[in-house]
RNA sequence: GCUCCCGUAGUCUAGUCCGGUCAAGGAUUCGGGGCCUUCGACCCCGUAACGCGGGUUCGAAUCCCGCCGGGAGCACCA
């Protein structure tokens, strides 16, 4: 049948064959509405009070993605407003972040910072005003809540355009103080929807801002500056995380207020790593008391920590795209990443032994010639070459594999098969006894010749250290390459560590 | 409570707009086997899904209605 479908095709009849299946490999990204190849303007936004970490991973390979897609341009739009007592702007992050970016491979084309442009978020204030589209409400925070909920209207929201202007100005100048008085959205206070209902735009604050000071009190809420900025930056689309849908109601009903034309919007749902269980101001928090070792501590989940334990960033993009645009909330194991990583790192990562707490085994009768073998790097990669490891006769197993085995034959990998003892004495050392050479279907234990190990600390995931012994060549990589431990899974020596040093330290990564 | 969004295997995803080629594809996980003297990789095999109930239709994952479940927003944070 399928030989029919083809002939008929081949003569172009109404019968051709259908086009092959649209089987992609991962999550679907639709069209921009109305992009023009060339023309996109893309925006990332974050708020510079922490690191980027891996749920960012969204925010940078989304708008990479479009950005590639159009031949397009991505700004970086630090949205450094005054925040809140709780939440504010620090200093180091807009230098950090810029260098997460970096980090990630998704380097913007321009950089701009919400700080700059509060002047030009004035203007649009007093033509919200002139269109009676917002009052200057004096009301305590609390009964503006309440009002809101109930849908009830406060006595100023009847102010004439003329007196609103005036409060304005008065908020400008000084005649309020932060709290006492706040530009609100006149919208509908019976829309369905509390919390569309009559938002605030400008409030006043005093905080010491880390970058302006306390050149501005009257400062923009995230939705107005929005409304001005995308607009004023030439923003062509904006791409966000689904928590703020309202916001983009909120940037319409402004725009559709002053008759201006604004970007549309498109939204991706939550997504969280399993384990990641990302908490900024925690991690904030004990970076700053140092009970965690910097930006990087794998704690953090930071896109710092994953590069540290060797991560590779086209991984993490290639397991974020897979996601595609959905809506829908997202809860994936780390493990899903972890595959995609091996995939990008395992051809070119040499394999090393290392044996964690180590017990001291000597082995009776070994053979002379054996005292050092040559070893691959590499079970499936012969270019990958091979390296010396000096083995017995005395040897480091892990306490683990000797307490499992006991009086048993086991094959030391790629060695020799010994006999192991039927009781470990704790005080003297372990006395194991040679057995013959070729390779039998024995249990295989790692081990590592006690000539030449190394004291080797591997920091874990959950922050916490475990201590081994390697072969002598792990003492010879160099800082920051990625190895892959037999039995223990990938790791990343350290950037900090200082080559011929011990112990060697590693950063566990993943099995 | 109100508003909005989302429901395809353990997890993520393709397919849903334009009903038949979907007795539902891919990835990952898990189980079994092969091979490589390890972890892993690779090869082979396997388990496993259209939230539920109605309706329309010759035919529904796809259209309609109702329900159920999950998430987000309801800050003078972003």
């Amino acid at each position: 049948m399928p030989e029919l479908v083809d002939r008929l095709a081949a003569l172009g009849g109404p019968e051709a064959a259908p086009p092959p299946p649209p089987r992609t490999e991962g999550g679907t990204f639709p069209d921009l509405p109305g992009a023009e190849t060339g023309a996109v303007v893309l925006r990332m936004a974050p708020f510079p009070n922490g690191v980027l970490h891996i749920g960012h991973g969204r925010l940078l390979y989304v708008h990479d993605h479009y950005r590639t897609r159009y031949r397009g341009k991505l700004l970086l739009v630090f949205d450094d407003t005054i925040g809140s007592e709780e939440k504010r702007a620090e200093p180091e992050f807009f230098d950090l972040i810029q260098g997460d970016c970096e980090l990630a491979g998704v380097r913007p084309d321009a950089v701009f910072y919400k700080s700059d442009r509060i002047e030009a978020q004035y203007p649009w204030a007093v033509r919200v005003i002139e269109k009676h589209g917002a009052y200057v409400c004096r009301c305590p925070a609390e009964l503006l809540r309440e009002n809101r909920a109930a849908g009830r209207a406060c006595a100023e929201r009847s102010q004439s355009p003329g007196e609103t202007l005036d409060a304005w100005k008065a908020m400008l100048s000084g005649g309020f103080a932060p709290g006492e008085a706040v530009l609100r959205l006149r919208t509908d206070l019976a829309d369905p929807d509390p919390a569309f209902r009559d938002r605030v735009l400008f409030r006043i604050s005093d905080l010491d801002h880390p970058r302006v000071g306390r050149k501005y009190r009257v400062w923009p809420m995230l939705e107005f500056s929005w409304a001005v900025d995308d607009v004023e930056l030439g923003v062509t689309h904006v791409l966000r995380g689904k928590e703020l849908v309202i916001e983009d109601r909120m940037q319409r009903y402004i725009w559709d207020l002053l008759g201006v034309r604004g970007p549309p919007f498109l939204h991706w749902g939550l997504l969280r790593v399993r384990e990641a269980k990302v908490a900024k101001s925690k991690a904030n928090r004990e970076v700053r008391s140092g009970l965690y070792d910097g930006w990087a501590d794998p704690r953090t989940w930071s896109l710092r920590s994953l590069d540290r334990r060797g991560v590779s960033m086209e991984a993490l993009r290639t397991f974020i795209l897979s996601f595609g645009l959905s809506l829908s909330d997202i809860e994936v194991a780390a493990e899903t990443l972890y595959a995609e990583n091996r995939k990008a790192i395992d051809g070119a990562t040499v394999r090393r032994a290392f044996v964690a707490d180590p017990v001291r085994v000597e082995v009776e009768g070994y053979p002379f010639d054996l005292a050092a073998v040559p070893l691959a790097n590499h079970p499936d990669r012969p270019e990958l070459g091979t390296r010396p490891v000096r083995a017995g006769p005395v040897f480091y197993l892990a306490r683990r594999d000797v307490v499992a085995h006991p009086g048993e034959e086991i094959r030391l990998k790629d060695l020799v098969n010994v006999r192991l003892p039927a009781t470990l004495d704790e005080r003297g050392p372990v006395r194991a006894t040679f057995v013959d050479r070729p390779n039998r279907r024995l249990p295989r234990l790692q081990w590592v010749g006690a000539d030449g190990a190394v004291p080797v600390d591997v920091l874990e995931v959950e922050g916490t250290h475990r201590t081994g012994l390697a072969e002598r060549a792990v003492a010879e990589a160099s800082a920051r390459q990625i190895l892959q431990f037999e039995r223990v899974g990938f790791v990343r020596v350290d950037a900090g560590w200082t080559p011929g040093t011990e112990p060697v330290r590693v950063v566990y990564g993943h099995p």
